[in-house]
DNA sequence: TTAAAAAGTCAAGTAATCTTTACAAAAAGT
DNA sequence: ACTTTTTGTAAAGATTACTTGACTTTTTAA
């Protein structure tokens, strides 16, 4: 006899996902709306909408709801949630 | 000869919002699972868990969307970001 | 009706988001 | 080519999410 086992570690989704953001096209689809508006009609500071674009930290929830509103669409048409591309 | 000025408030939505959140309904729906179970299943702690069900602060989109990977439903499912009634 | 499990509360500490300021690089207009 | 507008970078401070731990209240179940 032999045994064979498979271990599954238990929280294996966990920092294989990663965030991307069409603010950039939305952007651009609404009028050419530069950074600074979206920062204004957002209430927040241009340098949090760089720092979003470029994705260099996740909003709060409560900001990716308001930018959201400020483009007259849902959180999951500008957010997604994907799997890390790990080809590379 | 009078004049009248209406002030608008340039941010004028703002504040007035609120995010309501599904997850204690979506917790039973999935087999009666506790607050300890979700905590383990998206990667935080318990008291995260009651804070967010309680609308104490409102998580940060990372956590929103591996909430809602647990449940299996997107995040406009789980969230929803809705005008504050001021009717009291 | 008592024990065990789950949910709620509080407070202090850590980590991450967001602001502020200031400047550099790139793009667009004259 | 030069000026102006827009975008990108960096770093320090403020604010907020999240953790940790310890305890109380409520719910479930023996």
């Amino acid at each position: 006899m032999f045994h064979i086992s498979i271990y599954i570690e238990k929280d294996f989704k966990m920092g294989k996902y990663i965030i991307n953001n069409n603010i950039r096209k939305f952007r651009f689809n609404n009028g050419e709306m530069t950074q600074q508006q979206l920062a204004e009609k957002a209430g927040v500071t241009r340098q949090t909408i760089v720092s979003m674009e470029k994705g260099k930290y996740s909003p709060s929830l409560e900001l990716a709801f308001r930018i959201a509103q400020v483009f007259n669409v849902s959180l999951d048409e500008l957010f997604s949630y994907d799997l890390k591309d790990n080809s590379n």
